[in-house]
RNA sequence: GGAGGGGUUCCCGAGCGGUCAAAGGGAACAGACUGUAAAUCUGUCGGCGAAGCCUUCGGAGGUUCGAAUCCUCCCCCCUCCA
């Protein structure tokens, strides 16, 4: 491969590079000296819940890995006692060493869907080490390299400072702090998303002043939810979890609006533009599918992938999934074997109050054995393997005892 | 320390003495249609139920035949001034 099919490679999807000739002349020097570069990525060590938006960034150190890079995974166990100033304004509760190792070890894990584990391609360090040791003197040393009209043009600080929303003098240590990383672990690239630009710029700023060569800054776009609207994340529920089930990661990313899946296959695979913007024109709902199965085999599989496109059109059709679950029913509640049809859709767990089961039931929303049922109130006989079905796609298998 | 503005059903947000289980939007669920769980359209969206009843509008009291709407106290948010 070529450099610039390298440079073609990583810049996909890429919301800004700083810059792109650094990005350049970097890969030249490493394909020359035979070094791989260094690629940095900062984890937060709070509870990891990785979700497709995560993936991006991940995706792009991949990337780097595969064409004999280094990731340098760096462990923000000292940074997490300020509180990243990029989203809410209160600071974090301090975590526990064994806490954040556990963290780290999920977040590895959960990672490791995405990145080359390998020790020779992944390394993986904590700030505490070189942050930990640092007495007042080598902060004041550090502080000093920025001043505070430089801090304030930070955006959110500029919107904190304007609005009269504190800001702690610590929390100006933080991309000081972050951008410290750089220089200590000699990092030749810094991947994050938008968010993070401005703390990564002071990681290369803080390289030159320590004669270091800067790192190129590769900033990725923060990814859409499957609303289409809203960034994704999981308060928001917009999201899609890399420990998902197949079927459930499928169904959901079936559910995402048209518009959004030139972005989508931008972020999240590596189908060719040309190619997927052709699929896309040709039939948006096999593109979507093709979409959906191109992910789900990067998680679970190509067959896995395969599979999850085929129930996901069984149930379309009509027809019954292959793994419906049990619904256990105690005999005690059915008298004679028999149930209203309301209580059925409660029992069922299809709704959460004989009202919303009356609903659904007369809005035509329920089938018992493929059979669609009209009367809220009417007494069904139900034996063990029944089916009970809500809308088109929830299923669930009475079992009597 | 001073002045003012708020807390409403999952979320946002109207209501400001009865006609309020509470407008509107979003989310969600179902139906129709389709190229899919896209888009669009329709219905539903506190609980129990046949009518009707019961619980809800930050918390606790009070005034009224009657309060989410008025009064008192308390808790919590926000804005402006110092």
């Amino acid at each position: 491969m070529t450099i610039n099919s390298h440079i073609e490679l990583l810049s996909r999807g890429c919301e800004r590079i700083f810059t792109i000739e650094d990005l350049r002349t970097k890969l030249e020097k490493s394909s020359k000296v035979k070094h791989p570069l260094r690629v940095k990525l900062g984890m937060d060590p709070t509870a990891p819940d990785i979700h497709l938006g995560h993936t991006v960034v991940l995706r792009k150190m991949r990337q780097f890995q595969d064409i004999g890079h280094k990731a340098v995974l760096i462990i923000g166990d000292y940074t997490a006692l300020v509180g990243d100033p990029s989203g809410k304004s209160s600071t974090r509760p301090m975590l526990e060493p064994d806490e954040i190792e556990r963290n780290a070890q999920t977040y590895l894990q959960q990672a490791g869907h995405v990145l080359d584990l390998s020790p020779d391609k992944l390394e993986v360090r904590r700030n505490s080490e070189w942050l930990s040791p640092m007495n007042f003197g080598d902060v004041l040393k550090l502080a000093s390299k920025k001043t505070v009209a430089r801090m304030l043009e930070r955006d959110m600080f500029e919107k904190r400072f304007k609005s009269g929303v504190e800001i702690g003098i610590h929390e100006f240590l933080y991309p000081l702090m972050q951008g410290w990383d750089s220089v200590c672990i000699r990092a030749d690239v810094e991947l994050g998303g938008t968010d993070q630009t401005f703390n990564n710029l002071v990681g290369r700023d803080l390289q030159k002043i320590e004669s270091q060569e800067p790192q190129v800054v590769m900033i990725m776009p923060i990814l859409v939810g499957l609303d289409g609207v809203e960034k994704m994340s999981k308060s928001l529920g917009n999201y899609v979890g890399v420990t998902e089930d197949p079927a459930g990661m499928f169904g959901k990313l079936m559910s995402i609006p048209d518009s959004l899946m030139p972005n989508y296959y931008t972020l999240l695979t590596s189908v060719a533009a040309d190619q997927f913007a052709a699929r896309i024109k040709n039939n948006p709902r096999d593109a979507k599918v093709a979409l959906a199965r191109d992910i789900v085999a990067q998680y679970h599989g190509s067959s896995a992938g395969d599979r999850a496109e085929k129930e996901f059109f069984e149930k379309m059709d009509g027809g019954l999934p292959d793994d419906i679950p049990d619904r256990i029913i105690a005999a005690t509640e059915i008298p004679d074997g028999k149930v209203p049809a309301y209580k059925l859709a409660v029992v069922c767990g299809f709704a959460t109050s004989n009202g919303d089961a009356r609903r659904l039931i007369s809005g035509g929303g329920l089938r018992l054995n493929q059979q669609k049922l009209t009367d809220p109130n009417a007494a069904l006989t139900i034996k063990t393997g029944d089916i009970v079905q809500r809308g088109k796609r929830e299923f669930v298998r009475i079992v009597i005892q």
